[in-house]
DNA sequence: CTGAAAGCGCTTACAG
DNA sequence: CTGAAAGCGCTTACAG
């Protein structure tokens, strides 16, 4: 069958087996199977002698033959968003970070698929193999990505938990920050500081993150009966370029907005830096404020006034939840967590 | 064995079979396998009744039993730095995302492990099991992270290709950038501007990243006579906060070089706020320059002269050197590809 | 071109 | 507590 065995590529010598171990010790395979990945069932004695013969031969279980003889594979299929050209977004890249913490926590693999949301053509999971993974977990999916890249419960086969999207919709557990929340309480401490007359800056008007963030902002303008007096950009695109289109849109109006919230805060320096070169002071001519807390908010110039999401922790719970369902600790009913977000107050704001 | 197949938290039905396509056709396993995955060696027609046949029934073939049937599992291992508790590097991101395209256009999978250079205990790949993975690729891995890890040729038992850092001593096939010779360039922008005391700012001295950045900097300097009175600092960090360390001792000095070439862009965002809070002019007090090309550079204030490196094009060839070793394609000898940098003017210096 | 058989390296009921 | 056996779902020389 193999004789060949191990690629032309391949250094050093044939791995060990449980076969060869077992020999060694003169024990059957299944004892030394036992005495490795369940040392429990097998005598103290026996366990000891079969755990300094592996590690003396330098025995690794192979992962394949594992997998395919007890139906799990302990690795987690993680979905993360293309950005086409531009590189992969630092808030799903601190999710990852949680994810890969608390997967390595628990001795699972990570594979990543970048998938583009665009590109039907990237049935990338439509045909996932089996054996692969044993559960998915898609960050920061939007309804279309979910749907072109067959990541529903049904054609992956697999369970499935969303990070950073609500689609419990989809029968999909999600853990998501509380964004409404957090624009909520934004826009409360802007009106405090006095703003009457607010602006909102979205990306794209339906985009996944702006429903909630422009809806807690709104709501919170309404409490004041403020919410006939706000108007909302659009800069067309959730990154620095996106700010500085807003803020042209901005800049031209007569009777302009004292305070602007914007959905991210790569928008917001785009929009500061704009308004910053057209002469006007932030945030005494006007208070910007962000969503997400990257780690260049507090180097910006002023730094960001922004909301910072538990991205890392939603990383972890994902992880965590995911493995869960996938060994049935966990059931696998759509809930919906939702990670508490905080204020960053500094100077833009 | 496993009646039980397919956890608790698995949804849908159990997956189709290369043994239910072969009875569904009235052919044998062995033919059906074939007309899949090698169809030029299977009768035209009957290639074509298996395949629609296996397209209907949805079957996907197994990871896990390929793998161990074979011997290749179509999956790299990508060790990426940690940080700690800092964000995965955007340069470790960029060259990430070439990995996956190159990976996704040869239909591997991609399975990452963040791994702690300074962490001993971090033993992820002393115990690397088989059937896991057909090679690794190493980003950005320092010396110390390759002899911790595990990551050598012999101990791992696997092809290792290192990306940004040079290891062809330790036997590994490297794809660097021309670090030195970006360096190099930059110093000669620099001199020609007419800057005759010049500063370079590192982070820590002998790092992987440094020491050809600084001996490309000192280089060009020796050639026009200058080695004697240029000054280095340390950061000590290799980010921000490094930059506006370095910067204290800048403003410390009586007599103060004229343009300072940082080892990265983040350390010369730093180095610039630092030095604009202090009252100076940048360029015009001082020209500052980076090294990276981050996608920040260009909406620094001011916007970030640096060297610019093909991250993205250092991870496909990566991803595709590996593979071809892997496969026998070609041979693993320590080559060293040095991948050409270019230098990026703009505002700062 | 196709089929029958052996084998990849494990795990796990089932006996004892 | 341990062993013998069957089985996971494929692939691939080997015959025919």
């Amino acid at each position: 069958m193999n004789s060949t065995k191990g690629n032309s590529g391949d250094a050093g010598a044939p791995r060990v087996r449980l076969a060869d171990v077992a020999r060694s010790v003169g024990l059957n395979r299944s004892t030394v199977s036992r005495a490795l990945s369940n040392p429990d069932r097998v005598n103290p004695e026996t366990r000891k002698l079969v755990q300094e013969a592996a590690r003396r031969m330098g025995y690794t279980f192979n992962h394949s033959a594992r997998s395919l003889s007890n139906g799990r594979t302990e690795t987690i299929l993680v979905a993360v968003p293309s950005r086409g050209q531009q590189s992969i977004s630092p808030v799903v890249i601190d999710v990852l970070r949680g994810v890969f913490d608390e997967a390595n926590r628990q001795s699972y693999g990570v594979l990543i698929r970048e998938a583009n949301p665009g590109d039907v053509s990237s049935r990338a999971y439509c045909a996932l193999p089996g054996g692969i993974a044993d559960g998915i977990l898609s960050i920061s999916g939007t309804a279309q990505h979910m749907r072109h890249t067959g990541l529903t419960v049904e054609s992956a086969g697999l369970p499935i938990v969303s990070l950073l999207t609500n689609h419990v919709s989809r029968q999909i557990p999600s853990i998501v920050a509380a964004e409404e929340q957090g624009l909520y309480e934004l826009t409360s401490y802007l009106i405090d500081a006095g703003h009457r007359k607010l602006a909102y800056v979205s990306c794209a008007p339906d985009s996944e993150h702006d429903v909630p963030r422009y809806r807690g902002f709104c709501r919170r303008l309404a409490e004041s009966g403020l919410e006939d007096d706000h108007v909302a950009f659009m800069g067309g695109r959730l990154d620095f370029p996106g700010g500085v289109v807003a803020a042209e849109s901005f800049l031209a109006l007569s009777e302009r907005p004292t305070a602007v919230a914007c959905v991210s805060d790569e928008v917001a320096m785009g929009f500061i830096r704009r308004v910053k070169d057209a002469g006007l002071q932030v945030p005494d001519d006007v208070a910007v404020a962000g969503y997400d807390d990257l780690a260049g908010a507090a180097y910006n110039c002023p730094s960001l006034t922004t909301v910072s999401q538990p991205t890392y922790e939603i990383g972890v719970a994902g992880a965590r939840l995911l493995i869960d369902i996938c060994t049935g600790l966990t059931s696998a009913s759509p809930q919906l967590v939702i990670m508490p977000t905080t204020l960053v107050r500094r100077e833009s704001a």
